[in-house]
DNA sequence: ACTTGACCCTCCAGTGACTGGAAGCCCCAT
DNA sequence: ATGGGGCTTCCAGTCACTGGAGGGTCAAGT
């Protein structure tokens, strides 16, 4: 299989997967003609990492469980370890995008949008003290 | 004032404010020693940037943002439309994000985390067709 | 006068995970 | 032989900083 195929079948670009092998995630072997010759358990290994990233592992995580993968006497407890402390910072994530969410929320309702130049955005963006702001109503 | 002054009075660390004068953000003047000398309104300024970012907006859409304050003939609409964007792409982010977080969750719960090699996070990330990755429950 | 330490300066490189583009080879069909 | 699509490498850019090297400045203490 060249890249392209893989690619199509992988659903990843060829460039990423260049850079997957680029930073020594896989190792396809090469045609004589100098093409990627990739087999069946590289676009495995691929569709593998393709899911991992889409749950948002980093990189350095893919790494680690793709190597628990094929580590036979990988404990379950690493990959879980791994999974539950990528989660944990999904959740950080989340309260903090709901946090900008609630306070956009607010200030966008509060704005008339019109021709105006008067905008309660700016206008909180602006205060002077983190104190004076106001409060911000759960969107 | 100098950078480090600044850098107190507005939560921004030295190097970011250096950074934002190097991006055209701010303009202080200097000294004849060579140092940042910054007004009032150059504090102001970083605050403004500093609550903007930490709404979310990106740098150019702080720029936009500053320029519309300090444009007495704005209309609000313009800065509405803005973070009306900003919002709606925090909105998609969040929802992907607990997307992937209801996934983890199952999973996480599904796998026992002991010395055992059996990982049901594993074998779904292993899974070679989308449609054959088992339904996902609400986190 | 000298030293110390806290500041300040510029410039360069690195982060994460790609993505775009240039320049050029390979292969097959017309 | 020409064209088009696919493949190759390498370099640069993205975003918003952040770290560090190497060096100048300033005020206080000895």
């Amino acid at each position: 299989m060249n890249i392209g195929d893989v690619a199509r079948r992988s659903g990843l670009p060829a460039k990423t997967i260049r850079y997957y092998e680029d930073i020594g995630l896989i190792r396809p072997q090469r045609s004589e003609n100098g093409y990627r010759s990739f087999r069946e358990q590289d676009l495995h290994k691929l569709a593998f990492l393709g899911r991992a990233r889409a749950l948002g592992f980093t990189i350095e995580d893919c790494r680690t469980l793709v190597a628990l993968y094929e580590d036979e006497g990988r404990e379950s407890a690493q990959v879980k370890h791994i999974a539950m402390e990528h989660l944990r910072q999904i959740e950080d994530k989340i309260a903090q995008l709901q946090s900008m969410r609630s306070t956009l929320n607010t200030l966008v309702h509060a704005c008339a949008g019109d021709n105006r130049p008067d905008c309660p955005i700016l206008e909180d963006l602006a205060q002077t003290s983190p104190e004076a702001r106001s409060a911000e109503k759960q969107s």
